[in-house]
DNA sequence: CAATTTCCTTGATGTAGATCAATCCTGATG
DNA sequence: CATCAGGATTGATCTACATCAAGGAAATTG
């Protein structure tokens, strides 16, 4: 369906049937400004579990998640590890005006990425306000999750922790694919047990036990291990801990 | 020195001696545009304790720190309560587009907050890039900050909690104010054992008793219950976990 | 200058989640 | 089809921090 499995890096492709454009940098861009984008834009590549690049590592582009899942993760010196971001299709990656990465970037799912090389971006930035503007409005946004996930990790408990990843899980992938009927819902889950740990501030096994938990209570339902069906969205919310006012997509 | 204890509410002061220019918005404005932003801008004062907006009110300004630190938390329903935001001098406060505020936003300290009406000054962002390209800086910097409170809030103790706080206390009170000699350091806490224990995650109790076992190891001099003297700062940073590398100011 | 209030400290005890250690799937490989 | 490897699960035990409870110091008030 799309080029998602694919591993061949593919330079300068059409933006039109690029699937970032709903959100990401060049959403608002035209005639000109997307020719100037053609010129350094490239795709990337990656398998489950690569990393795109550690931490300190100069990095000379910034990217947009075309399709797969990418994580931000900080480690401390004694190896425990902090995921710090979870970036979905049109996320943004990179700072501008930075050089290295500050976090290290691993591809969660199999992954392609739009990279633009940084300093024609950057200077690109300086001559089309809008480009700054989009970047604002993602960036307040990430801002937001950020300290959303603050609250969980400084606040929550174990259960509400899973119940409250779960949900976004399930509610960032709504939008784009994921099979539902009648508040049932089912996805892929894309993290492993490690790479959820890592999200939320716990242990694999901690996480483990309080999946098997909430299937045995009936609250959701899996097949395989990575394959999620939540038959009643409204009772997982109410373990998240979080008002439970807006309804299904708020 | 300042107006920082002052509580009257001044209008449309002179930008000039305005404390913020040197990080805030209108770092870069000149002679029409500060013209502009004087005619949108005012003071307020708030006492520590007092709080400027609940989560969840409208809020019709965006705002500047001038002197004091206020505070931005999350509430949840049962009264768990996480601090995600700590402003000082020059920090920015409120979302452009936003018309609620999305956090419980209180004066930790006596506060004194340049405001600007968030219409006007939403259209003057449209006018001036250089507004949303000083207000995309500073917004990547609170989120980087941001993720590196997520690694304290995920993954470090109680003691190396209240080391980083410190540190990071001292460091940015540093740029301001804060006496200084010979690698020891003094200043004032802004935050009570219940704030601080709102920042990190932690019970008040679990604060107090780590205060005391750092000030019990030499780690910390205490003077009243708020003024903090580091006797050496390289060994309080050895306690945070952070890869020690860099110097005293990063 | 008692009395209150606010903030802080310290102790005793409980518990959620970490740690250590087997075991179990499921799909890949020779 | 036996072996293996990389997740995932589950159990037994430990411990860091929370919780409950009782003071104490310093500022604030009548």
């Amino acid at each position: 369906m799309t080029r998602a499995s694919s591993t061949t890096k593919t330079y300068n492709q059409d933006c039109s049937d690029c699937p970032i454009r709903h959100r990401a940098v060049c959403a608002r861009c035209e005639g000109d400004e997307l020719e100037q984008l053609e010129q350094i834009k490239y795709y990337r590549s990656f398998e489950a579990g690569q990393t795109v690049v550690w931490a300190g590592d100069s990095m000379d582009f910034v990217a947009s998640v075309v399709t797969g899942i990418a994580t931000l993760s900080q480690t401390m010196e004694d190896g425990r590890r902090q995921m710090v971001g979870l970036l979905l299709p049109s996320d943004f990656i990179g700072r501008p005006g930075r050089e290295t990465s500050a976090y290290d970037v691993t591809a969660a799912t199999d992954t392609v990425m739009c990279c633009f090389r940084r300093k024609p971006f950057e200077d690109m930035m300086l001559r089309t306000p809008h480009i700054g503007q989009r970047l604002l409005e993602m960036t307040l946004d990430e801002l937001d999750a950020a300290r959303e996930w603050m609250l969980l990790l400084g606040r929550k408990t174990a259960r509400e922790k899973i119940a409250s990843l779960l949900t976004i899980i399930a509610r960032r992938d709504a939008s784009l694919q994921l099979s539902m009927a009648d508040g049932e819902l089912s996805f892929d889950l894309p993290l492993t047990r490690e790479a959820m740990s890592e999200y939320l501030g716990l242990t694999l096994e901690t996480v483990s036990r309080q999946m098997s938990s909430l299937r045995k209570e009936g609250l959701i339902v899996t097949e395989g291990k990575r394959h999620i069906t939540i038959p009643d969205f409204d009772r997982l919310l109410e373990e998240t801990g979080d008002d439970s006012d807006g309804g299904f997509l708020v």
